[in-house]
DNA sequence: CTTGACTCTATAGTATGGTACGGCCTTTAT
DNA sequence: ATAAAGGCCGTACCATACTATAGAGTCAAG
């Protein structure tokens, strides 16, 4: 098993070094070992949960929320539905923004569509409606 | 022209206080006149101002770009057109935003489907493909 | 005139997810 | 042996939009 250095590590992960201490600091990550220079040394999975970190990084969790599902990860006994119900979660969670997004669309798509985008800012629809 | 204190305008706007307050150090309200205790007097006007906030803020306008559209509003020669494009471009900026959750959306329902919510974790798909 | 509610300022703290800096020590290559 | 590159820590800083606190002064009602 080869150690590697926070230096190579976060490049094989695609993150900053600051970022795989930050992390580490924020139980992310488990404290790495040290050599006597106190430098620090990773094996070679680290690199799997940085990536599992930005994976679920895209898909909207936050890092409180991935610390939890690492956490899940390791405990005894977890099982997959407390996985599952979590995901679900977070899909409920991006179904709500969706439609508060839609909703803004729509009203925002009236505003512009309401503005025939001539004449001075004091008979604009778009400041009218805002200011009613 | 009735003049109103802090409280009386933060209550009529559905704001806090110290928001006002924060909102004329931002340049978002300009400077309220003072009597000569210091106590700022606001004329009616700000409470509109307010609520045009509030509303720019519920169509995801952020403080900045809120502050430019009261600007604009305010320089003399502003043409409504440039109002027009900046609701567009905020547009543009929701759609984008929607797509991205969509995305994160069909990925997640991807995960969730692939989990039977039987079993330990160690096999769990969610896991798996967050690991790999 | 007193009391309680209100206001003032300046400063610090909240949450999020990092990024940057300074000063120093270690490793590695030549 | 030396110099460059890399690592350490603690702290401060970034943006966003507030919110809270302390300590002081002011206003209005009774």
């Amino acid at each position: 098993m080869k150690l590697l250095t926070i230096g190579v590590v976060a490049k094989q992960a695609g993150v900053g070094v600051e970022t795989v201490r930050y992390y580490e600091r924020e139980g992310l990550l488990e404290q790495a070992q040290r050599r006597s220079s106190g430098y620090r040394q990773f094996n070679e999975g680290v690199i799997n949960q940085l990536r599992f970190i930005r994976r679920a990084k895209e898909l909207d969790f936050t890092l409180k929320e991935i610390k939890e599902l690492l956490a899940l990860r390791l405990a005894p006994g977890s099982q997959c539905v407390q996985i599952k119900q979590r995901a679900e979660a977070k899909l409920d969670n991006i179904e709500q923004k969706i439609r508060s997004l839609q909703r803004m669309k729509r009203a925002l798509k009236k505003l512009t569509a309401a503005c025939n985008g001539k004449g001075p800012v004091s008979e604009c629809p778009i400041l009218d409606s805002l200011e009613d």
